[in-house]
RNA sequence: GGCACCGUCGCCAAGUGGUAAGGCCCGGGACUGCAAAUCCCGUAUCCAUCGGUUCGAAUCCGAUCGGUGCCUCCA
């Protein structure tokens, strides 16, 4: 089981095609992923794409190349304010607005970061939030304006997308098109076009806000992730990714944003994660069906069950959510955690009709190769789990007629460790040791059964179910559990 | 109005020109004291509908129906 790089292949929505990653710097990959607005409990739907940066990450780093992912988080923008400014007088000092903007998202942020760790995500290597790279941002914003894609109006500063013709390539929008649909968010700024956005905000009364060369205000949303992305992965990304809904405006800004003051394109590959539909509708919290991760815990589902089921579609393919699913998803997965605890244990020939034989270790290159194949190509989850599955049976056939070596479980067991670092949901059990309650009974079923007292064996064996432990008598008498 | 995407077994889902993967659920059998786990057998002659192209299509083209997204804050 060598760990020799593999191309991996990406659609990526520039060009609108499956497309080989191909890192400007060999073996390496610039990450960049557009993180939460931390003024609320993240949804279900916000962590699927989350999810699906994870896996593309892990699948990088399984697939021998080394990542660098930086997330942000966005800790001052419009719904941060609103929803932090309250229960402040109208005559607090800027001092104090801060102070209660950062109490709001340093709250919100720990929830994130929890919830990332109930769902296995790994962090970031880099989570830089907003307002501490306000100067960056600034700096960015004079270099545009130097280079007339920027303009100032009454304290705020616009971006002038009429300086950039390729403004709309990633959204695949003309400029008519863009014009007829926009119904603007006018207010009291005066821009030159209606479709110019804006850098950076003057500030309004009641609002936090730095000193800035265009007087006192705030950064717009799109230029943190230009400003932070270039300053921490630097003037090349090989990767940047998000939610279906940022490709426009967000992210046609920041190309804008980036490529404008660099003078060449920032980012090479731009994936997107489609959305999620709950029940076979729109999740909204008027439809009463919007779910955070905390509320679907407080039902009993195991959050590794919503990591697969996510992972179990495809991620550009709109996902329906259901409870009925989340169940197929903890079948399945009990499928796989049943198979390794097998692995782990020696094997137990008996006799009965099967197909054919195999030679385990050819069967697990050729499944293991097909796994990759189809991670390979536009990380094809559903399809990688497939290959799991049928290699799964296989091997569960085989190994009840000619039980596989210690030395072939040992390489099934590493197979199934390499794809759980991308899945993570099928982690090595800790073996817990028994308390003394269930030792007990299970010594005591045991008894039960040398005596051929089958009620009272049952019985017992009941009594363990409700605790959480499933007995499995073996072949050769013994008499194994896991918990169920 | 403009631009895209999707519609495959009860549920989820791969396959995108060569004759329907996989998972869950379900039925039958084996194993077991009974279970659990596992295995074996079975479960879509057909891929929304209607036309067309082709030796051949779920896969290409056209139309129709149905669902979704973006064009405005949004994972």
């Amino acid at each position: 089981m060598t760990k020799s790089r593999r191309v991996l292949s990406l659609f990526n929505t520039l060009t609108r095609r499956v497309e080989p990653v191909l890192p400007v710097k060999e073996g390496y990959i610039s990450f960049y992923t557009c993180g939460p607005t931390v003024y609320n409990y993240a949804h279900i739907g916000n962590l699927r794409t989350f999810l699906f940066q994870d896996l593309l990450k892990r699948t990088f780093r399984a697939a021998a190349y080394t990542v660098t992912h930086c997330m942000n988080i966005t800790d001052v923008e419009d719904k941060i304010i609103r929803d932090s400014q309250g229960g402040l007088p109208a005559d607090a000092t800027n001092e104090a607005r801060h102070e209660a903007m950062r109490a709001l998202t340093e709250r919100f942020t720990a929830i994130f970061l929890e919830d990332l760790e109930t769902l296995r995500i790994q962090k970031a290597d880099h989570l830089p939030k907003a307002t501490e790279y306000i100067p960056g941002m600034i700096r960015l914003v004079q270099e545009l304006e130097t280079k007339h894609l920027a303009y100032e109006r009454d304290g705020s500063v616009y971006y002038r997308i009429s300086g950039l013709p390729e403004y709309g390539c990633l959204a695949h929008l003309d400029r008519e098109g863009m014009q007829s649909g926009a119904s603007v968010d006018a207010d009291e700024y005066e821009r030159d076009s209606v479709t110019d956005f804006v850098l950076w905000k003057a500030a309004k009364p009641g609002e936090p806000w730095w000193d800035s060369p265009w007087g006192p205000g705030r950064p717009g949303w799109h230029i943190e992730c230009s400003a932070m992305g270039m300053e921490l992965l630097g003037d090349r990304v090989d990767i940047h990714s998000g939610g279906v809904d940022l490709i426009f405006p967000h992210h046609e800004n920041e190309i804008a944003q980036s490529d404008g003051c660099l003078g060449h394109r920032w980012v090479n590959h731009w994936v997107h994660g489609e959305f999620l539909m709950v029940e076979g509708q729109k999740m909204a919290k008027s439809a009463g069906n919007f779910f955070t991760l905390r509320d679907l815990v407080e039902k009993g589902v195991d959050p590794l069950a919503l990591r697969y089921t996510i992972q179990s579609n495809h991620y550009r393919k709109v996902l329906n959510f259901s409870f009925e699913g989340l169940r197929a998803a903890e079948n399945s997965l009990k499928r796989i955690r049943v198979f390794r605890k097998r692995m782990e244990g020696e094997g137990q020939p008996g006799a009965g009709p099967w197909k054919e034989g195999l030679e385990p270790l050819t069967r697990l290159e050729q499944a293991r190769n097909a796994f990759w194949n189809a991670l390979a190509d536009d990380l094809n989850t559903p399809e990688a789990l497939a290959e799991l599955f049928t290699l799964i049976s296989d091997l569960n056939a085989q190994d009840d007629h000619v039980a596989l070596t210690r030395e072939e479980r040992d390489a099934v067991l590493a197979f199934l460790d390499e794809a759980d670092a991308i899945f993570a949901a099928w982690p090595h059990e800790t073996e817990a040791t028994l308390d003394a309650e269930v030792e007990a009974l299970i010594e005591a079923r045991r008894a039960a059964k040398a005596a051929k007292n089958w009620p009272e064996a049952d019985r017992v064996r009941d009594r363990l179910k409700e605790l959480g432990i499933i007995l499995e008598d073996r072949k050769d008498g013994s008499t194994g559990w896991r918990r169920g």
